[in-house]
DNA sequence: TTCATATCTGCATCCATACGCATATTATTG
DNA sequence: CAATAATATGCGTATGGATGCAGATATGAA
């Protein structure tokens, strides 16, 4: 089963570009870093991220197609959450991968596994 | 020290960006499938991926400079490798997600887990 | 209740920017 | 010279953000 469904032609190349496409932008994954510690309306994410309300709705737009996020109707507001770990997975390992360019000193050898 | 290091506004966050960015092109994530199991010549990785060779060495002077592809000098062509094994990481996670996008049906959390 | 207002969220449009690719050229190695 | 790889330029496309507007909901007044 060792990554016998991953080769170079792979309809799950198209689909982890998807993911990864999602995921690079700074204001989407600072919504998932805001997202961590339980769920947030619009507004105070906007606030958080530092976009307008709207910015940040288009986003969370695009993050629930791609069942990142999900949402909960809270009177006016609508309360956003992350509806997996995955997310915060992709950007510890983005993190590993990062402190690897730069300095070749990776932290994440000598500590034990960062919780993103 | 769980999630310290990573806040919204951590200088982290860009350099997750740009992880992210280098990984979502199909073309890249092809190329780092087809490096899983040694190095290999830019001639031959174009074929693989189906791009023209100076496409290919564009991508690989990405990777280079991300850290993610080390060069080794063969005669007149240059091996390519992983420098690490967090892009195979980076990429497994992402089909993780990519299939609770989908179905809702997480095969990783059937199976052990893949190699990418 | 009924109406008006304010707030919050979602959607369409426009613009500037960045990216991937093809082509052509140059460099390096044998 | 031959082969391989790296680089420069131009083109077409995609994306993020701002702006403006529309829909929904709660609050308050009459």
């Amino acid at each position: 089963m060792k990554s016998c469904s991953l080769g170079v032609d792979s309809q799950y190349v198209e689909l982890a570009v998807e993911v990864f496409s999602m995921l690079a932008d700074a204001t989407r994954v600072r919504i998932i870093l805001a997202l961590r510690d339980g769920e947030m309306a619009v507004g105070a994410l906007a606030e958080t991220v530092g976009k307008s309300p709207a910015a940040v709705s288009q986003h969370l737009a695009k993050m629930r197609l791609a069942h990142m996020v999900s949402t909960r109707q809270d009177g006016t507001k609508v309360m956003y959450r992350l509806e997996n770990e995955h997310a915060r997975q992709l950007v510890a390992d983005a993190i590993y991968q990062a402190e690897h360019a730069l300095g070749g000193l990776p932290a994440h050898h000598r500590t034990e596994k960062a919780t993103a």
